[in-house]
DNA sequence: ACCATCAGAATGAACGTTCATTCCTTTTAG
DNA sequence: CTAAAAGGAATGAACGTTCATTCTGATGGT
């Protein structure tokens, strides 16, 4: 398909580009709308498909958002590790994951805003609890850093589930703050904030 | 009937009752299914009144729900206030205040987690954004108590709203893990958390 | 003491709207 | 020409809200 491949911007995208849009126009409208301002109808219209074409590629609301929230998770994943080094000092090794989370957090802001959603949500609830217990994931890196933290006795001897409170919640929140422009964060303060955090943590 | 007015515990509540009945409902309901697992009829049933009869006390469902989070608040601030004095030291006031919180929460699941969906919704931003700008409230102790802490060189120079993060991210977060199920928070756990909380504030 | 009348509180069936999903038609690609 | 893909109107379920009716307890006339 698609002999000559340039042109037509409008019609006639790949099959992964129709997906992408439609995971793009879902990922949007949720963010700023919240998960009740974003029926299938509008993202549709959104992605530039027809209400019936979502269905050739998801099963149903359920799913398209819980691949919307899979992609996402990956591609956070995938800038958490990038530099990432597991043979710095868990101090250095936190601060490069905190200034990555709140970097992403706040140059994708309909990230992080979908992700709240989703997280404050049936949906999140059953999908903590699974990780908790179960898969390999982002947070298995910091489970790793603050095990490790725990051995050498440079973090606070807590409950795994206490110190991840430490250590997200401030930086969730400030995200949070961020975007909706009640704090304007800049390099400075991302540092200082995350030191306050690791102030926290630290033995 | 009912010529005297004791007995009778199903039939004809007084009219306040009638309205803590609904109140009641659409709390319980709330909290454990999120806003939209409690539709109207459902918080009737539970309130033990007919459907229409909650808009003789409520002009609409929003402002149900306003009304039962104005409740919340006032019960909240009215605990965090409790024993808690101004003459104190910054760090002991601080975790007066977060014990008492903690300890709410902790005491009272379905609050919490109602205050909770309130928060992450339309409603909890704009009250928020209010907030911020305007009104007295809980926060106002907080804010209060954080720039004292600034003035007397005992919190870390950083603007209110990054403090009310390092302060709250945690707690919040430490809260709806227990409630969750994800740790069991005992006294001895709550004080370490605390003391946490002021480890990443205090200069 | 009795009952007729009445006000307003309560009710829940019915309504209109919104939404996810389905289904049949049209378009497109090979 | 055929089969897959796309489209969008139709469908039916769920919801908030309304309103015509019923219920209840108080009042006052006899």
């Amino acid at each position: 398909m698609n002999v000559h491949s340039d042109g037509e911007a409008e019609k006639s995208m790949a099959k992964l580009e129709k997906r992408d849009e439609i995971v793009r126009a879902a990922l949007e409208l949720i963010a700023e709308h919240g998960f009740h301002g974003a029926p299938m109808a509008m993202i549709a219209e959104k992605a530039g498909v027809g209400a019936g074409t979502i269905y050739r590629y998801f099963e149903n609301k359920d799913v398209l958002i819980n691949e919307l929230y899979r992609d996402l998770e990956e591609r956070l994943c995938a800038v958490l590790m990038e530099g990432y080094s597991s043979e710095q000092p868990v101090r250095e090794r936190f601060i490069h994951l905190g200034t990555a989370i709140l970097r992403y957090c706040i140059s994708n802001p309909l990230d992080f805003r979908f992700l709240e959603q989703f997280h404050n949500s049936p949906y999140g609830v059953v999908h903590r609890r699974d990780k908790l217990f179960g898969k390999t994931d982002q947070k298995d890196v910091y489970r790793e850093l603050f095990e490790e933290g725990l051995v050498q006795h440079v973090v606070k001897q807590l409950p795994m589930v206490v110190l991840f409170a430490l250590a997200f919640g401030p930086l969730i929140t400030v995200a949070r703050d961020h975007i909706l422009g009640f704090v304007v964060l800049d390099e400075a303060l991302i540092g200082q904030a995350i030191a306050a955090c690791w102030d926290g943590l630290k033995r």
